[in-house]
RNA sequence: GGGCAGGUGACGGAGUGGUUGAACGUGCUCGUCUCGAAAACGAGUUAGGGUGAAACCUACGGGGGUUCGAAUCCCCCCCUGCCCUCCA
Protein backbone atom coordinates (compact mmCIF):
# COMPACT_ATOMS: atom_id res chain seq x y z
CA UNK A 1 0.00 0.00 0.00
CA UNK A 2 1.30 3.48 -0.91
CA UNK A 3 1.10 6.16 1.90
CA UNK A 4 -1.92 8.48 0.70
CA UNK A 5 0.28 11.41 2.06
CA UNK A 6 2.62 10.68 -0.58
CA UNK A 7 -0.02 10.47 -3.21
CA UNK A 8 -1.65 13.92 -2.17
CA UNK A 9 1.64 15.91 -1.74
CA UNK A 10 3.40 14.89 -4.80
CA UNK A 11 0.82 13.22 -7.22
CA UNK A 12 3.34 13.81 -9.82
CA UNK A 13 5.94 11.51 -8.65
CA UNK A 14 3.79 8.73 -8.08
CA UNK A 15 2.24 9.68 -11.53
CA UNK A 16 5.60 8.79 -12.76
CA UNK A 17 6.41 6.02 -11.03
CA UNK A 18 3.31 4.50 -12.02
CA UNK A 19 3.35 5.28 -15.94
CA UNK A 20 7.49 3.54 -15.11
CA UNK A 21 5.99 0.23 -14.40
CA UNK A 22 3.06 0.43 -17.04
CA UNK A 23 0.16 1.47 -14.68
CA UNK A 24 -2.38 4.10 -15.59
CA UNK A 25 -1.61 7.37 -13.89
CA UNK A 26 -5.34 8.30 -13.97
CA UNK A 27 -5.33 5.90 -10.65
CA UNK A 28 -3.60 8.76 -8.83
CA UNK A 29 -6.68 11.31 -9.97
CA UNK A 30 -9.20 8.29 -8.74
CA UNK A 31 -7.72 7.73 -5.33
CA UNK A 32 -7.27 11.79 -4.96
CA UNK A 33 -11.11 12.53 -5.66
CA UNK A 34 -11.88 9.56 -3.26
CA UNK A 35 -9.73 10.83 -0.77
CA UNK A 36 -11.05 14.17 -0.63
CA UNK A 37 -15.07 13.10 -1.14
CA UNK A 38 -14.24 10.99 1.89
CA UNK A 39 -12.27 13.65 4.50
CA UNK A 40 -15.17 16.15 3.65
CA UNK A 41 -17.48 13.25 4.78
CA UNK A 42 -15.39 13.12 8.09
CA UNK A 43 -15.12 16.73 8.70
CA UNK A 44 -18.72 17.44 8.70
CA UNK A 45 -19.45 14.30 10.65
CA UNK A 46 -17.06 15.22 13.20
CA UNK A 47 -18.31 18.53 13.95
CA UNK A 48 -21.52 17.22 14.64
CA UNK A 49 -19.92 14.42 16.50
CA UNK A 50 -18.53 17.40 18.99
CA UNK A 51 -21.51 19.16 19.32
CA UNK A 52 -23.41 15.94 20.67
CA UNK A 53 -20.14 14.80 22.85
CA UNK A 54 -20.54 18.88 24.46
CA UNK A 55 -24.31 19.05 24.71
CA UNK A 56 -24.27 15.28 26.16
CA UNK A 57 -22.02 16.62 29.06
CA UNK A 58 -23.89 19.65 29.31
CA UNK A 59 -27.40 17.32 29.94
CA UNK A 60 -25.78 15.29 33.01
CA UNK A 61 -25.70 18.53 34.96
CA UNK A 62 -28.78 20.10 33.75
CA UNK A 63 -31.04 20.14 36.58
CA UNK A 64 -33.97 21.97 35.17
CA UNK A 65 -36.41 18.99 34.02
CA UNK A 66 -38.14 20.95 30.77
CA UNK A 67 -34.66 22.49 29.68
CA UNK A 68 -33.19 19.09 29.91
CA UNK A 69 -36.00 17.23 28.18
CA UNK A 70 -35.90 19.89 25.27
CA UNK A 71 -31.77 19.21 24.66
CA UNK A 72 -32.38 15.54 24.08
CA UNK A 73 -34.79 15.71 21.64
CA UNK A 74 -32.54 17.67 20.05
CA UNK A 75 -29.60 15.73 20.02
CA UNK A 76 -32.25 12.74 19.25
CA UNK A 77 -33.02 14.67 15.94
CA UNK A 78 -29.03 15.30 15.61
CA UNK A 79 -28.01 11.88 16.49
CA UNK A 80 -30.35 10.69 13.22
CA UNK A 81 -28.07 13.02 11.18
CA UNK A 82 -25.17 12.00 12.39
CA UNK A 83 -25.80 8.28 11.41
CA UNK A 84 -27.17 9.41 8.10
CA UNK A 85 -23.62 11.00 7.68
CA UNK A 86 -21.29 8.22 9.29
CA UNK A 87 -23.49 5.90 6.85
CA UNK A 88 -22.30 7.63 3.87
CA UNK A 89 -18.67 8.26 5.39
CA UNK A 90 -18.13 4.42 5.66
CA UNK A 91 -19.20 4.12 1.84
CA UNK A 92 -16.75 6.49 0.79
CA UNK A 93 -14.11 4.78 3.45
CA UNK A 94 -14.76 1.67 1.78
CA UNK A 95 -14.58 3.10 -1.85
CA UNK A 96 -11.04 3.91 -0.74
CA UNK A 97 -9.58 1.70 1.15
CA UNK A 98 -10.35 -0.64 -1.94
CA UNK A 99 -8.96 1.30 -4.13
CA UNK A 100 -5.73 1.53 -2.31
CA UNK A 101 -5.34 -1.75 -1.95
CA UNK A 102 -5.27 -2.53 -5.76
CA UNK A 103 -2.68 0.55 -5.98
CA UNK A 104 0.44 -0.88 -7.50
CA UNK A 105 3.87 -0.11 -5.72
CA UNK A 106 6.36 2.41 -6.86
CA UNK A 107 9.46 0.85 -8.77
CA UNK A 108 12.68 2.35 -6.76
CA UNK A 109 14.79 4.55 -8.76
CA UNK A 110 17.54 2.18 -10.00
CA UNK A 111 15.21 -0.18 -11.40
CA UNK A 112 15.47 -0.50 -15.58
CA UNK A 113 12.39 0.67 -17.53
CA UNK A 114 11.18 -2.31 -19.36
CA UNK A 115 7.49 -3.82 -20.95
CA UNK A 116 8.37 -7.16 -20.42
CA UNK A 117 10.03 -9.98 -18.99
CA UNK A 118 12.68 -9.54 -22.23
CA UNK A 119 13.96 -6.34 -20.69
CA UNK A 120 15.11 -7.77 -17.42
CA UNK A 121 19.14 -7.45 -17.89
CA UNK A 122 21.39 -10.56 -16.91
CA UNK A 123 23.78 -8.62 -14.62
CA UNK A 124 26.33 -11.53 -14.48
CA UNK A 125 26.93 -15.42 -15.37
CA UNK A 126 29.11 -17.40 -12.78
CA UNK A 127 30.18 -20.98 -13.63
CA UNK A 128 30.47 -22.54 -16.94
CA UNK A 129 28.21 -24.95 -18.56
CA UNK A 130 29.36 -28.49 -18.85
CA UNK A 131 30.39 -30.03 -21.99
CA UNK A 132 29.14 -33.38 -22.29
CA UNK A 133 30.22 -35.98 -24.58
CA UNK A 134 26.80 -37.51 -24.85
CA UNK A 135 23.46 -35.66 -25.32
CA UNK A 136 22.10 -34.57 -22.02
CA UNK A 137 18.94 -36.45 -21.04
CA UNK A 138 15.67 -34.18 -19.65
CA UNK A 139 15.04 -34.70 -15.53
CA UNK A 140 11.77 -36.68 -16.76
CA UNK A 141 13.77 -39.41 -18.64
CA UNK A 142 16.32 -39.96 -16.34
CA UNK A 143 14.13 -39.22 -13.28
CA UNK A 144 12.05 -41.96 -14.57
CA UNK A 145 14.58 -44.12 -15.47
CA UNK A 146 15.75 -44.17 -11.91
CA UNK A 147 12.51 -44.67 -10.36
CA UNK A 148 13.14 -41.08 -8.10
CA UNK A 149 10.39 -39.49 -9.83
CA UNK A 150 6.97 -41.15 -10.23
CA UNK A 151 4.85 -38.63 -12.34
CA UNK A 152 2.15 -41.63 -13.27
CA UNK A 153 1.50 -42.19 -9.80
CA UNK A 154 1.60 -38.65 -9.20
CA UNK A 155 -1.44 -38.00 -11.40
CA UNK A 156 -3.31 -41.62 -10.37
CA UNK A 157 -3.75 -39.90 -6.77
CA UNK A 158 -3.44 -35.95 -7.19
CA UNK A 159 -3.97 -35.11 -10.95
CA UNK A 160 -1.84 -32.92 -13.53
CA UNK A 161 0.95 -31.17 -11.93
CA UNK A 162 1.58 -33.36 -9.09
CA UNK A 163 4.58 -35.81 -8.81
CA UNK A 164 5.75 -38.10 -6.43
CA UNK A 165 9.66 -38.29 -5.11
CA UNK A 166 10.59 -41.71 -4.37
CA UNK A 167 13.66 -43.89 -2.48
CA UNK A 168 17.04 -41.43 -3.50
CA UNK A 169 14.88 -38.90 -5.18
CA UNK A 170 12.77 -38.37 -2.08
CA UNK A 171 15.85 -38.38 -0.16
CA UNK A 172 18.07 -35.87 -2.33
CA UNK A 173 15.28 -33.02 -1.79
CA UNK A 174 15.15 -34.05 2.15
CA UNK A 175 19.26 -33.26 1.54
CA UNK A 176 18.72 -30.41 0.19
CA UNK A 177 16.08 -28.57 2.36
CA UNK A 178 18.54 -29.24 5.46
CA UNK A 179 21.53 -28.12 3.75
CA UNK A 180 19.85 -24.71 2.91
CA UNK A 181 18.05 -24.44 5.97
CA UNK A 182 21.41 -25.41 8.17
CA UNK A 183 23.54 -22.94 5.96
CA UNK A 184 21.39 -19.70 6.32
CA UNK A 185 20.81 -20.59 9.69
CA UNK A 186 24.61 -21.50 11.16
CA UNK A 187 25.98 -18.98 8.38
CA UNK A 188 23.88 -16.41 7.16
CA UNK A 189 22.20 -15.30 10.67
CA UNK A 190 18.55 -16.22 9.88
CA UNK A 191 16.44 -18.13 12.54
CA UNK A 192 13.94 -21.21 11.45
CA UNK A 193 10.30 -20.83 11.39
CA UNK A 194 8.00 -23.80 10.66
CA UNK A 195 4.81 -21.83 9.82
CA UNK A 196 1.34 -22.72 9.13
CA UNK A 197 0.86 -23.96 5.52
CA UNK A 198 -2.84 -22.29 5.69
CA UNK A 199 -3.43 -18.90 6.05
CA UNK A 200 -6.34 -16.24 6.44
CA UNK A 201 -7.30 -13.74 3.90
CA UNK A 202 -6.16 -11.23 6.00
CA UNK A 203 -2.59 -12.55 5.71
CA UNK A 204 -3.15 -12.73 1.93
CA UNK A 205 -3.64 -9.16 2.32
CA UNK A 206 -0.52 -8.05 4.07
CA UNK A 207 1.65 -9.64 1.59
CA UNK A 208 -0.33 -8.38 -1.38
CA UNK A 209 -1.56 -11.55 -3.14
CA UNK A 210 -4.78 -10.59 -2.17
CA UNK A 211 -7.24 -8.97 -3.72
CA UNK A 212 -5.55 -8.44 -6.65
CA UNK A 213 -3.51 -11.61 -7.52
CA UNK A 214 -6.11 -14.19 -5.84
CA UNK A 215 -6.56 -16.42 -9.20
CA UNK A 216 -3.24 -18.26 -8.40
CA UNK A 217 -4.08 -19.64 -5.12
CA UNK A 218 -5.90 -22.79 -4.12
CA UNK A 219 -8.62 -22.09 -1.44
CA UNK A 220 -10.12 -24.66 1.13
CA UNK A 221 -13.73 -24.69 0.79
CA UNK A 222 -15.81 -23.65 3.64
CA UNK A 223 -13.26 -22.17 5.47
CA UNK A 224 -11.80 -18.68 5.25
CA UNK A 225 -8.00 -20.64 4.93
CA UNK A 226 -6.18 -20.98 1.90
CA UNK A 227 -3.07 -22.88 1.17
CA UNK A 228 -0.16 -21.12 0.96
CA UNK A 229 1.58 -20.01 -2.34
CA UNK A 230 4.72 -19.10 -0.88
CA UNK A 231 6.09 -19.04 3.02
CA UNK A 232 6.42 -15.14 2.47
CA UNK A 233 2.99 -15.15 3.53
CA UNK A 234 2.78 -17.18 7.04
CA UNK A 235 6.06 -15.20 8.02
CA UNK A 236 5.72 -11.88 6.31
CA UNK A 237 2.59 -11.82 8.71
CA UNK A 238 4.10 -13.31 11.97
CA UNK A 239 4.41 -9.50 13.08
CA UNK A 240 1.23 -8.24 11.54
CA UNK A 241 0.15 -5.49 13.81
CA UNK A 242 3.27 -5.20 16.13
CA UNK A 243 5.46 -2.37 17.15
CA UNK A 244 8.60 -3.99 16.94
CA UNK A 245 11.87 -2.72 19.17
CA UNK A 246 14.58 -0.84 17.06
CA UNK A 247 16.88 -3.25 19.38
CA UNK A 248 15.07 -6.03 17.39
CA UNK A 249 15.77 -5.36 13.76
CA UNK A 250 16.92 -6.68 11.89
CA UNK A 251 14.84 -9.89 11.77
CA UNK A 252 15.58 -12.94 9.62
CA UNK A 253 13.88 -15.84 9.05
CA UNK A 254 14.29 -18.74 7.12
CA UNK A 255 10.87 -21.14 6.83
CA UNK A 256 10.93 -24.75 4.75
CA UNK A 257 7.28 -25.14 3.57
CA UNK A 258 5.47 -26.50 0.78
CA UNK A 259 3.95 -23.86 -1.52
CA UNK A 260 0.55 -24.35 -3.41
CA UNK A 261 0.16 -22.44 -6.72
CA UNK A 262 -2.98 -22.69 -9.25
CA UNK A 263 -0.71 -21.94 -12.56
CA UNK A 264 -4.24 -20.94 -14.58
CA UNK A 265 -2.49 -19.02 -16.31
CA UNK A 266 0.67 -20.79 -18.13
CA UNK A 267 -1.79 -22.71 -20.42
CA UNK A 268 -0.33 -25.88 -21.74
CA UNK A 269 3.36 -24.55 -21.05
CA UNK A 270 5.89 -26.63 -19.41
CA UNK A 271 3.53 -29.29 -18.87
CA UNK A 272 6.57 -32.19 -18.88
CA UNK A 273 8.60 -32.66 -15.64
CA UNK A 274 8.93 -30.76 -12.53
CA UNK A 275 9.05 -27.32 -13.49
CA UNK A 276 5.63 -25.71 -13.36
CA UNK A 277 3.74 -28.06 -10.63
CA UNK A 278 0.56 -27.35 -8.09
CA UNK A 279 2.95 -28.35 -4.94
CA UNK A 280 6.38 -27.73 -4.58
CA UNK A 281 8.76 -27.29 -1.78
CA UNK A 282 10.71 -24.23 -1.10
CA UNK A 283 13.34 -22.12 1.19
CA UNK A 284 12.54 -19.16 1.90
CA UNK A 285 14.51 -16.36 3.32
CA UNK A 286 12.48 -13.33 4.89
CA UNK A 287 13.89 -10.24 6.05
CA UNK A 288 12.06 -7.13 8.50
CA UNK A 289 14.76 -4.08 8.72
CA UNK A 290 14.58 -0.24 9.03
CA UNK A 291 14.04 1.20 5.75
CA UNK A 292 17.43 3.48 5.72
CA UNK A 293 19.35 -0.59 5.11
CA UNK A 294 16.47 -2.14 2.47
CA UNK A 295 18.90 -2.01 -0.17
CA UNK A 296 22.07 -2.59 1.36
CA UNK A 297 20.06 -6.00 3.03
CA UNK A 298 18.25 -6.60 -0.46
CA UNK A 299 22.19 -6.62 -1.33
CA UNK A 300 22.91 -9.34 1.41
CA UNK A 301 19.80 -11.19 0.75
CA UNK A 302 21.00 -11.82 -3.03
CA UNK A 303 24.56 -13.44 -1.64
CA UNK A 304 22.92 -15.70 0.53
CA UNK A 305 20.79 -17.49 -1.99
CA UNK A 306 23.40 -17.25 -4.68
CA UNK A 307 25.82 -19.00 -2.03
CA UNK A 308 23.17 -21.97 -2.12
CA UNK A 309 23.67 -22.26 -6.26
CA UNK A 310 28.06 -21.51 -5.85
CA UNK A 311 28.01 -24.29 -3.30
CA UNK A 312 26.33 -26.45 -5.64
CA UNK A 313 28.72 -26.32 -8.37
CA UNK A 314 25.93 -25.68 -11.30
CA UNK A 315 26.21 -22.70 -13.58
CA UNK A 316 23.74 -19.74 -12.86
CA UNK A 317 23.01 -16.02 -13.78
CA UNK A 318 21.36 -13.20 -11.49
CA UNK A 319 19.09 -11.06 -13.34
CA UNK A 320 17.91 -7.29 -12.61
CA UNK A 321 14.02 -7.61 -13.05
CA UNK A 322 12.52 -4.17 -15.14
CA UNK A 323 9.57 -2.57 -13.95
CA UNK A 324 7.47 -4.66 -16.06
CA UNK A 325 8.12 -7.97 -13.80
CA UNK A 326 8.54 -6.65 -10.47
CA UNK A 327 5.06 -7.56 -8.95
CA UNK A 328 4.48 -5.55 -5.94
CA UNK A 329 8.24 -5.09 -5.20
CA UNK A 330 9.88 -2.10 -5.37
CA UNK A 331 13.49 -3.53 -6.73
CA UNK A 332 14.04 -7.41 -7.52
CA UNK A 333 16.27 -9.67 -8.72
CA UNK A 334 16.42 -13.50 -10.09
CA UNK A 335 18.55 -16.22 -9.67
CA UNK A 336 18.67 -18.89 -12.75
CA UNK A 337 20.34 -22.12 -12.96
CA UNK A 338 21.29 -23.54 -16.22
CA UNK A 339 19.71 -27.18 -17.50
CA UNK A 340 21.39 -28.66 -19.86
CA UNK A 341 19.17 -31.20 -20.24
CA UNK A 342 16.05 -29.13 -21.02
CA UNK A 343 18.40 -26.65 -22.25
CA UNK A 344 17.42 -23.49 -20.39
CA UNK A 345 18.07 -21.26 -17.20
CA UNK A 346 14.93 -21.74 -14.61
CA UNK A 347 14.30 -19.74 -11.67
CA UNK A 348 15.40 -20.90 -8.51
CA UNK A 349 15.32 -17.79 -6.49
CA UNK A 350 13.37 -14.29 -6.46
CA UNK A 351 15.11 -11.43 -4.02
CA UNK A 352 13.16 -8.79 -3.66
CA UNK A 353 12.54 -5.63 -1.28
CA UNK A 354 8.96 -4.27 -0.89
CA UNK A 355 10.04 -1.49 0.93
CA UNK A 356 7.24 -0.67 3.50
CA UNK A 357 4.57 -1.94 0.64
CA UNK A 358 3.42 -4.88 2.85
CA UNK A 359 4.40 -2.87 6.14
CA UNK A 360 1.90 -0.50 5.66
CA UNK A 361 -1.00 -3.12 4.27
CA UNK A 362 -0.23 -5.73 7.22
CA UNK A 363 0.89 -2.95 9.56
CA UNK A 364 4.02 -4.03 10.46
CA UNK A 365 5.99 -0.71 12.27
CA UNK A 366 8.95 -0.66 14.97
CA UNK A 367 9.76 2.58 17.13
CA UNK A 368 13.07 3.63 15.89
CA UNK A 369 13.54 5.03 19.63
CA UNK A 370 12.13 5.15 23.20
CA UNK A 371 9.40 7.56 22.76
CA UNK A 372 9.24 7.94 19.37
CA UNK A 373 6.41 7.48 16.63
CA UNK A 374 6.30 3.96 15.28
CA UNK A 375 7.34 3.56 12.06
CA UNK A 376 7.01 1.16 9.23
CA UNK A 377 9.27 -1.56 8.56
CA UNK A 378 10.99 -2.58 5.06
CA UNK A 379 10.19 -6.23 4.54
CA UNK A 380 12.62 -8.24 1.77
CA UNK A 381 12.20 -12.03 1.26
CA UNK A 382 13.57 -14.18 -1.52
CA UNK A 383 13.79 -17.78 -2.29
CA UNK A 384 17.02 -20.03 -0.74
CA UNK A 385 15.76 -22.14 -2.99
CA UNK A 386 13.09 -23.48 -4.46
CA UNK A 387 13.44 -27.27 -4.63
CA UNK A 388 12.00 -28.89 -8.05
CA UNK A 389 14.05 -26.98 -9.91
CA UNK A 390 17.10 -26.92 -8.40
CA UNK A 391 16.49 -30.92 -8.45
CA UNK A 392 15.76 -30.70 -12.09
CA UNK A 393 19.28 -29.11 -12.10
CA UNK A 394 21.26 -31.40 -9.92
CA UNK A 395 19.69 -34.33 -12.03
CA UNK A 396 20.42 -32.70 -15.21
CA UNK A 397 23.80 -31.07 -14.69
CA UNK A 398 25.24 -34.27 -12.94
CA UNK A 399 23.83 -37.06 -14.70
CA UNK A 400 26.41 -39.29 -16.12
CA UNK A 401 26.35 -40.83 -19.82
CA UNK A 402 24.78 -44.16 -17.54
CA UNK A 403 21.74 -42.33 -16.53
CA UNK A 404 23.28 -42.52 -13.22
CA UNK A 405 23.64 -38.91 -11.36
CA UNK A 406 26.36 -37.80 -8.96
CA UNK A 407 25.24 -36.28 -5.81
CA UNK A 408 26.88 -32.73 -5.78
CA UNK A 409 29.59 -32.92 -2.92
CA UNK A 410 27.57 -30.51 -0.44
CA UNK A 411 25.32 -32.74 -0.17
CA UNK A 412 26.95 -36.45 0.47
CA UNK A 413 27.22 -35.91 3.76
CA UNK A 414 23.33 -35.07 4.03
CA UNK A 415 22.58 -38.57 2.11
CA UNK A 416 23.91 -40.81 4.66
CA UNK A 417 26.52 -42.06 2.06
CA UNK A 418 24.86 -42.43 -1.19
CA UNK A 419 27.51 -40.38 -3.57
CA UNK A 420 25.87 -41.35 -7.34
CA UNK A 421 22.52 -42.53 -7.44
CA UNK A 422 21.86 -44.90 -9.80
C1' G B 1 -18.53 -30.63 19.18
C1' G B 2 -20.65 -29.52 24.62
C1' G B 3 -20.05 -26.68 29.35
C1' C B 4 -17.85 -22.86 32.48
C1' A B 5 -14.77 -18.41 32.96
C1' G B 6 -12.61 -14.48 30.55
C1' G B 7 -10.87 -10.69 26.55
C1' U B 8 -9.17 -2.98 29.08
C1' G B 9 -2.42 0.63 27.68
C1' A B 10 4.48 -2.49 27.23
C1' C B 11 2.70 -5.75 31.58
C1' G B 12 -0.45 -6.71 36.03
C1' G B 13 -5.02 -4.91 37.25
C1' A B 14 -9.50 -1.20 38.57
C1' G B 15 -13.77 0.38 36.37
C1' U B 16 -20.95 -2.05 35.46
C1' G B 17 -24.76 4.37 31.80
C1' G B 18 -22.34 10.92 32.24
C1' U B 19 -15.08 15.40 33.63
C1' U B 20 -12.52 7.41 32.51
C1' G B 21 -8.38 7.85 27.27
C1' A B 22 -8.98 5.10 31.16
C1' A B 23 -7.65 4.60 38.88
C1' C B 24 -3.64 1.95 41.27
C1' G B 25 0.85 -0.83 40.64
C1' U B 26 5.05 -2.45 37.53
C1' G B 27 8.12 -1.27 33.50
C1' C B 28 10.26 2.56 30.48
C1' U B 29 12.19 7.91 29.51
C1' C B 30 13.95 12.53 31.54
C1' G B 31 15.25 15.29 35.89
C1' U B 32 16.68 16.11 41.32
C1' C B 33 19.94 13.74 44.79
C1' U B 34 25.00 10.91 44.38
C1' C B 35 31.97 10.34 43.15
C1' G B 36 28.82 6.80 40.58
C1' A B 37 24.76 3.53 41.26
C1' A B 38 20.61 1.81 44.10
C1' A B 39 16.77 3.81 46.92
C1' A B 40 13.78 8.10 47.33
C1' C B 41 11.35 12.20 45.12
C1' G B 42 9.37 15.00 40.72
C1' A B 43 7.76 15.06 35.58
C1' G B 44 6.50 12.28 31.35
C1' U B 45 4.88 7.65 28.89
C1' U B 46 -1.61 4.12 23.96
C1' A B 47 -2.58 4.34 18.95
C1' G B 48 -5.02 6.18 14.34
C1' G B 49 -7.15 10.41 11.85
C1' G B 50 -6.95 15.74 11.80
C1' U B 51 -4.15 20.83 12.20
C1' G B 52 1.13 25.28 10.63
C1' A B 53 0.25 24.26 15.75
C1' A B 54 -4.19 23.52 18.40
C1' A B 55 -9.13 22.43 18.75
C1' C B 56 -11.58 18.22 17.51
C1' C B 57 -12.97 12.94 15.99
C1' U B 58 -12.18 7.58 16.61
C1' A B 59 -10.64 3.11 19.22
C1' C B 60 -11.41 -0.75 25.94
C1' G B 61 -11.40 -8.55 21.00
C1' G B 62 -14.67 -7.71 16.09
C1' G B 63 -19.52 -6.38 14.14
C1' G B 64 -24.56 -4.77 14.96
C1' G B 65 -28.29 -2.65 18.36
C1' U B 66 -30.47 0.35 22.67
C1' U B 67 -29.52 5.57 24.48
C1' C B 68 -29.13 12.60 24.26
C1' G B 69 -24.66 9.85 26.00
C1' A B 70 -21.81 2.86 26.15
C1' A B 71 -15.46 0.05 28.39
C1' U B 72 -20.15 -0.29 31.11
C1' C B 73 -26.95 -2.69 28.82
C1' C B 74 -28.75 -6.29 24.56
C1' C B 75 -27.66 -9.61 20.09
C1' C B 76 -24.18 -12.18 16.74
C1' C B 77 -19.21 -13.62 15.79
C1' C B 78 -13.95 -14.37 16.97
C1' C B 79 -10.14 -15.52 20.36
C1' U B 80 -7.93 -17.28 25.18
C1' G B 81 -8.04 -20.48 29.68
C1' C B 82 -10.16 -24.68 32.26
C1' C B 83 -13.38 -29.19 32.22
C1' C B 84 -15.76 -32.93 29.13
C1' U B 85 -15.78 -35.18 24.25
C1' C B 86 -12.72 -36.47 20.07
C1' C B 87 -8.08 -37.42 17.84
C1' A B 88 -2.37 -37.93 15.62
Amino acid sequence: MLDIKLIRDQPDVVRAGFARRGEDPALVDQVLRLDERRRELLREVEALKATRNLVSKEISKMKDAAAREAKIAEMRALGDQIGEFDRQAAAADAEFDALMLVLPNLPDQRVPVGTSEHDNIVVRTEGTPRAFDFTPKPHWELGEALDIIDFERGIKISGSRFFVLKGAGARLQRALVGWMLDTHTTKHGYTEVLPPYVVKADALVGTGNLPKFGENLFRIEGHDLTLIPTAEVPVTNLYREEILDAGQLPIYHVAYTPCWRNEQMSGGRDVRGIKRVYQFDKVEMVKFVEPAHSYAELLTLIDNAEQICKALAIPYRLLELCTADLGTAVMKYDLELWAPGVDEWLEVSSCANFGDYQARRANIRYRPEHGAKPEFVHTLNGSGLALPRVMIAIIENYQQADGSIVVPEVLRGYMGGVDVIR
